[in-house]
DNA sequence: GTCGCTGCTGGTAGCGCTGTCAACGTTCCT
DNA sequence: AGGAACGTTGACAGCGCTACCAGCAGCGAC
């Protein structure tokens, strides 16, 4: 006797196992593990729950195992084409496996984050990817004692909880800075917004190159609190070049402001770069179109998310990688708004200049 | 006896139910639906939980409830600006409610949207979140049979599977034609990208409005299905002026298109609008700071995703709207990029038009 | 006073799956 | 030949929670 069928009308495993003349637990195993079964009852129960059209409850899986599939992804914003880049490599990565994603948005907040963090662990994801590196101690202290891998993702850091993959936002803000002055630059002012950890590491840098040159001024610097935008960039231009006129470039902390200063200079008629050169951060799709040119530092963010994912999932199931950081690095991709002022601009050498990076 | 802890160490219900004083099934009550208890044990289970730092296993609930707590989401691209602001807005409202997302990326196939569906239905979700209205016949049988409520956004069609929520893409697009033929202009080119059902129906519109007017010549639309970007958008309009220099205004089917020939219109000194208009769609945040500030069609796109979540969410709860189908409209924001031609653009007059539709 | 109703509470019995361990047959080693 | 070791299989007992139904008290109606 016993029931055929679940109320809902839904094939369970005892059905599969039944009509593939096995036991349960064996059809179980056929889904966990099936190198640990004979070829005979593999394909036997394979073809068996393929026939039944048999879709594991995974509700019933995560409460027998006392863990779940699941994924958390914790990311401080899900507007910013930043995370969008790297979600996007996450979501790719883990497609095809037994494992799905669970997304939080942090809002920025390191609160928030400990919050959902705490709802996360409770449900004991089979994996963690977090960003960044500055988690509350409590925050931290949860990550060391949770039992599952973890990834921490956007930059690298000294002391990783688990893995971590990223770039140092502090080179990489030097690399643009030296790029400047190779290219004659020298009055470089800095315009940042948000300031998150991440924005600040590159202002860090930033300050550094400028010192290194000799030519650090903290009236070179505007920033703000404020969510970043394209319209933000204009505004915040504008108010450094009230503050110091003589700026010859303009580093942002990313290419939305970059191309807010771009706009602003054209409705001043500033030209770019001849007047003020401009670089931006991360190198978004459009730096490569905009006229002139907008140079910017290129970050692996897809790479990043997927390398993440991938590292993750590997690591649930026990091959952990050789080396627990990944550093991926970063490219100055030169274009025309950085290009050498002193140099008489002939189309030709423009053109070498603008394509040398690629 | 009995075990007083679960091997995790976790908190269970029944030792909630133990400290209170009442059976364990009481104390699911609380979670569930409060107002059935006395008052006096509400609070000693309330109480209880938070002393316990009780945290309700999710598996163990979706097991023996045979639902999940889980609204699952379905949209065409992580990518897109688009759906970044839709996400948001789903996240942000279901934030606080005991519902969590579970994203899932179609790419913008159908195909891949139908094995998804299944996925996600086997799961039995407490609600289902899908873009558009153009499923496949085998999906729309499968939503049409869940017993869960059904949110289609992005745009609104005659035949809604249960609840709907978006705008008219076709009399968008529309709208903006007519505004352009306001302004002036005559001899409008369409520029288009990816061609997914949305876009093809903004050029529905366009063609239409063009139609009316006895100005459509299919000599005036460019498309590709290759995914959009800024750069394609200068790619594209060079190809649409090569067949057709004599146009006056391009209405793109989107506002990465509409920067990249903006871009394609500075590199080609073509002036903008005195020479060519340009109107994008979506509004992006950067398109009123572009010099010259850019005409699009702005779109509710985080209203969309938060009504919906919102709306999905009285539906599980038992509170169906009392309209199923809700029009967010859009706006046509009129800007530099679009103004009268023939209308010696003083300053104020400009400035006025420029701000006229906020 | 009895009946039926409502409001609250608890007992029982799973939800569908997997961890654990024991048992079996086979192979390989000494 | 005997034993160990391995690979493969199955029985059993839950995982933590909730659906279902029964029971009980308190109340008003007749």
């Amino acid at each position: 006797m016993g029931r055929k069928r679940t109320k809902s009308g839904k094939i369970r495993l005892a059905e599969v196992a039944e009509l593939a003349g096995v036991s349960p637990i064996t059809a179980s195993r056929f889904f966990r593990n099936p190198e640990a079964l004979s070829v005979a009852k593999r394909t036997r129960v394979e073809s068996a729950a393929r026939e039944l059209g048999y879709v594991p409850n995974l509700a019933a899986r995560a409460l027998a195992s006392q863990r779940t599939e699941v994924i958390g992804v914790l990311i401080p914003s899900l507007t910013n084409n930043v995370f969008s880049d790297v979600l996007r490599g996450i979501y790719d990565a883990s497609e095809g496996s037994r494992y799905s994603i669970q997304l939080s948005n942090t809002r920025y907040s390191i609160l928030q984050e400990e919050r959902l963090l705490r709802l996360f662990l409770a449900q004991k994801p089979a994996g963690l990817i977090v960003t960044g590196i500055d988690q509350t101690a409590e925050s931290r202290a949860m990550l060391e004692a949770a039992d599952c891998p973890i990834v921490q993702i956007m930059e690298i850091g000294p002391d990783p909880v688990d893995m971590m993959i990223g770039f140092s936002h502090y080179d990489a803000a030097r690399a643009a800075i030296t790029h400047l002055f190779e290219q004659g630059y020298r009055k470089i002012g800095f315009v940042g917004a948000r300031m998150d950890p991440r924005v600040q590491r590159r202002l860090d840098g930033y300050v550094a190159a400028m010192k290194d040159a000799g030519r650090h001024d903290p009236r070179l610097i505007v920033t703000t609190a404020t969510p970043t935008s394209v319209t933000l960039g204009g505004t915040l231009f504008a108010d450094l070049l009230a503050r110091e006129p003589g700026i010859d470039a303009v580093f942002c902390a990313n290419d939305d402001l970059a191309l807010g200063v771009l706009f602003e200079c054209r409705r001043r008629e500033i030209a770019v770069p001849d007047q003020i050169a401009i670089v931006g951060f991360n190198d978004l799709e459009f730096m490569a179109s905009a006229v002139p040119t907008l140079t910017s530092v290129r970050t692996n963010r897809y790479e990043m998310g997927s390398a993440a994912a991938a590292m993750l999932i590997e690591a649930i199931e026990g091959k952990r990688p050789d080396e627990a950081v990944l550093d991926l690095g970063f490219t100055v991709m030169q274009r025309q708004s950085s290009q050498a002022q002193r140099i008489e601009t002939q189309p030709a050498l423009a053109e070498l200049l603008a394509g040398s990076t690629k």
